[in-house]
RNA sequence: UGGGGCGUCGUCAAGCGGAAAGACACAGGAUUUUGGUUCCUGCAUUCGGAGGUUCGAAUCCUCCCGCCCCAGCCA
């Protein structure tokens, strides 16, 4: 995999000018401790990511660690399978969280002890009213609440109760454990959050011991405690959390990290909230999470992006506090910047149409030598046959060309990659009018491409494929997932949905050499764009090809202001 | 219209009182056996708006406008 250990700390931002003063005043002894805390409760996408470059650049850069911790509260939502992808995710991205490893899951008697101490320290108490009841004492955005008639329960009480919902004796929803703040706060979060809710459920990893799980308020403040974590670095949404971290974390007075919020990332063309990405795999409008067409990291890894560009993308995109719609188009830049260094040029006619050579030899194949990769001389060359019958992109053949056309025409030479000058002399068609071949003539002079001696300039240089050399394959050509910039802004997402977002050109034909292709391994295919060899569904002898992105088209562009 | 967060080029984003970085996108041009790459060039007299402070303001103050978040026993 080309690039792969370029994981060097990102560029400066407004958290590493925290950290620079933090460093300074000597607030953590000089020690930068991050972390990544997903839930496991669904896959990782490209705004993880953005996440995790953040926190494991950070402390690359201060040499510091970064921890991943699965934030497992909630054992309705989470399984094994999660913990396992996003591992998986992380570690394809480029960082290792060596031994620090971790599960909220892990803390939960420590946890459950804090709560008693809470509890004891007259801050905490159990609340008996309905779910019902408890949003209706919380009061509305402009109207403060009501206290609960329970809020004054004598200490003993709370404590007994308190046991008694951890042993599973009390009924799911028949009480919370809830922190006695301040039920006419205008931060709604501070109206006397719960911290303790009862579900008789099974954890994947803590099994039947609990009949009580942690809220996220009251466990991850404490487990960034716990884990001496020094910058708690999460999304912007948590702001209004940050006050209710605060206060938890001195009522027990325990070790003070700082949470920094920044925004989260949207990119164009596609969605990237964990509950629409789910409804798209559920509702069968991708094939599952690691479809080509899916911004999840396993759908990207699938589809063809490399690692380290994912990792420059985050680290052009920058960090910032406020809401922001990326361009897609700078993911497929930092893509192309990469894969034009590496990938090795082949030839793959995707939409063929033959061509028939009629001064070439019948019965002849000669080889011809094919540069690997002109940005790197070090790739070599390769051989490649040539015959009487080729086959062309359909796409370059116009019998009535537009003035900016310079591809091939009747009457009109071009040169063939690597091989010779042809003109169209003729076009054959079937019954119903499609051309079915070309006929033309090849200039023996200008064999490898090379120019002739009298002199004469072509205007377009074509790939091409010797016809009864190539392979068949399957190719499927990705375009954005939707049709609009921004999915979420009307309507329902779905109808936004690209019907073209996935293409298959399954009468592609390949030059030979591509046969043997490795899984997992890119090409450019000259002037079509990138290509991957899917790793799922390609088998020995029969690749079958991704295209990651195109090449950037100007005659695209042209032909639409036509 | 309770509280909080945020408004700098089409899109991201530097800037932190001395006079608007950079990237993508876009538009020209050069080179080119990929209409690719590379290379030049252009692209915010202006920082949501209006006032004010100052020799000097995107940066400080005031007011206004707009967008986003919060009323889960989700995270």
């Amino acid at each position: 995999m080309p690039g792969e250990n370029n994981t060097e700390a990102p560029s400066g931002n407004f958290i590493t000018h925290i950290i620079d003063e933090d460093l300074e005043t000597g607030k953590y002894d000089g020690r930068v401790v991050t972390r990544f805390p997903p839930e496991p409760n669904g896959y990782l996408h490209i705004g993880h990511a953005k996440s995790i470059c953040l926190n494991f650049g950070i402390a690359k850069r201060y040499n510091g660690t970064c921890h991943l911790r699965f934030d497992d509260t909630n054992p309705l939502k989470e399984s094994i399978e999660y913990v396992e992808s996003i591992k998986e995710d992380v570690r394809w991205l480029g960082y290792d969280w060596q031994d620090h490893l971790y599960f909220t899951s892990d803390y939960f008697d420590q946890l459950y002890a804090y709560a008693v101490q809470l509890i004891k320290a007259g801050k905490a108490y159990v609340d008996s009213l309905t779910p019902d009841e408890i949003r209706e004492f919380r009061g509305t955005l402009n109207t403060p609440g009501k206290e609960s008639p329970y809020r004054d329960r004598p200490v003993e009480e709370n404590l007994a109760l308190f046991e008694q919902m951890a042993k599973g004796e009390l009924e799911e929803e028949s009480c919370v454990l809830r922190a006695k703040i301040d039920m006419a706060s205008p931060n709604i979060v501070m109206r006397d959050p719960t911290l303790y809710r009862i579900r008789k459920k099974d954890h994947h990893r803590s099994g039947s011991k609990w009949c009580i799980y942690p809220m996220y308020d009251f466990a991850h403040c404490l487990s960034d405690s716990i884990e001496k974590v020094t910058h708690s670095i999460c999304t912007i949404e948590f702001v209004n959390n940050r006050e209710l971290y605060d206060w938890l974390l001195d009522a027990l007075d325990v070790y003070h990290p700082q949470q920094i919020e920044f925004a989260r990332l949207n990119l164009s063309y596609t969605v990237l909230s964990k509950r629409r990405l789910i409804q798209l795999v559920s509702e069968g409008h991708v094939s599952g999470w690691d479809d080509p067409r899916m911004p999840t990291l396993s759908g990207l890894r699938r589809r063809g992006y490399t690692p380290s560009s994912i990792r420059k993308f985050c680290d052009t995109i920058g960090v910032a506090r406020r809401d922001s719609m990326v361009d897609i188009s700078l993911l497929e830049y930092t893509l192309r910047e990469e894969l034009n260094r590496f990938a090795p040029r082949v030839m793959a006619v995707l939409n063929p149409v033959k061509v028939i050579i009629e001064n070439y030899p019948e019965g002849r194949t000669e080889t011809l030598e094919a540069v690997n990769n002109p940005e790197d001389p070090s790739m070599g060359s390769r051989s490649i046959p040539f015959s009487r019958e080729i086959y062309i992109e359909r796409d370059d053949f116009m019998e009535d060309p537009p003035k900016k056309f310079f591809r091939l025409a009747p009457g009109r030479e071009v040169r063939l990659r690597y091989a010779y000058f042809i003109k169209c002399n003729d076009v054959i068609r079937d019954d119903s009018g499609n051309i079915t071949a070309l006929r033309c003539t090849y200039d023996p002079e200008t064999r490898g491409g090379n120019t002739p001696p009298d002199g004469r300039k072509v205007k377009a240089t074509l790939h091409w494929v010797s016809a009864a050399h190539a392979i068949d394959a399957h190719v499927r050509l990705y375009d954005h997932l939707f049709n609009v910039e921004n999915p979420m802004q009307s309507g329902d997402f779905q109808q936004h949905l690209n019907p073209g977002s996935l293409v298959s050109a399954d009468v592609s034909k390949l030059e030979p050499g591509l046969k043997d292709a490795e899984p997992g391994s890119h090409f450019q295919f000259e002037r079509m764009g990138y290509f991957f060899t899917d790793p799922e569904d390609s088998s020995p002898g029969a690749p079958v090809f991704n295209r990651v992105t195109t090449l950037r088209d100007t005659w695209a562009k042209i032909k639409k202001t036509l």
